[in-house]
DNA sequence: CACCGTAGCGGAGGCTCCCTCCGCGTAGGC
DNA sequence: GCCTACGCGGAGGGAGCCTCCGCTACGGTG
């Protein structure tokens, strides 16, 4: 299955490494729709180069996304840290949250892979958030504090929707306060 | 105030109501990011009458958003023949939420105007919602049934994410499923 | 009803971006 | 050190955005 990969040339890897490196720049400043051939320029590379390795946008995405993984990880180990079972669910769907919003227009594309059972690049990564959502959901449920049926991948989706509303500029942030005040309500159990 | 207008020449008059109505096909087609120059074209004008009519594409979906104020009122009128208060608000913020869906791109627009206090044209299609909202929200807070420190601009906001999150493909669908069930119970008061 | 000033029109054109294709240079196996 | 095919750069066609300018024809006036 790794198998799949042929060896490539040194500078084919090289310039494989650059062009992920500056593309995270890139969309960190401007969003995911950030100019492709900017990108090559920048990297100093030709708009071609860039195509061959990455056919796609989603494909360049994916791939920054998939070097991220630490960062959920990391994540993780910050949120167990808080005590209350109830107030950990809340502060992981904020480092989710925090994490989809790092890239303005991520949270469109991620909500779009959310489903998908085939292991597309950015299904991984959705797999991924929502195998952890699971572990501090199931925590909350066996400590009764979270409203049954409710779903891991419900709670991601509202992650996702939270971080595009924050990502809408100033007015966009204060939305974002009250809607996330009026989910974590929703899904917590009716003392 | 009004008089700030100055009358137009007639053909000016019929390319502009003409512009507007082959603009909103093409917007209701394909959201708000749709090609101006095709708009354009399939309106049988150049470019440059479409940009000195609407100098930009934000004056442009104004417009076409102020000619469809009486969908938001025939849409009240639908939700207030609801008879459960707590139903009745929901029924209501449903008809937001497809308001807004009927564009799609629309609810991005929409969440950065909330806030307008300035009567722009984007910023007074939100009062106009929040206003109305505001009515069946207060009938709900007097019987009882809506948690208390939820405001009106937070559920336009709520229904414009949702809208937003239906709009991306079928998996979008299942997911604004999901977060409006959890919504509906975060604003409900506890019984 | 003919005339004329100007409001308003069309479209050419400059810019950016997307993506493809092809001839050439060079990395690296032998 | 040689040769081959991998990978590179960049030209180029297509589309969209928006501006500017010369001409058309609308409609007020005598």
């Amino acid at each position: 299955m790794a198998s799949t990969e042929r060896p490539r040339r040194a500078d084919a890897r090289r310039n494989r490494d650059l062009l992920v490196e500056v593309a995270r720049r890139h969309v960190r400043r401007h969003g995911i729709t950030t100019s492709l051939e900017a990108v090559a320029r920048d990297a100093g590379v030709g708009p071609g180069t860039l195509y061959r390795h990455f056919p796609d946008r989603e494909s360049l995405l994916a791939e920054i996304l998939r070097r991220e993984s630490d960062d959920l990880a990391a994540a993780r180990e910050r949120a167990a840290r808080t005590i209350d079972v109830a107030e950990r669910l809340d502060t992981w769907l904020g480092e989710v949250e925090r994490h989809i919003a790092a890239y303005r227009g991520l949270s469109g594309l991620l909500v779009g892979s959310l489903g998908d059972t085939a292991p597309t690049p950015l299904g991984l990564a959705c797999q991924e958030m929502i195998a952890m959502t699971e572990e501090f959901l199931a925590a909350a449920r066996r400590a009764g504090v979270a409203r049954p049926g409710v779903t891991a991948r419900d709670l991601v989706g509202c992650a996702a929707m939270v971080a595009w509303l924050g990502s809408l500029g100033p007015g966009g942030t204060r939305q974002a306060d009250g809607a996330r005040d009026i989910l974590r309500h929703g899904y917590r159990a009716a003392p």
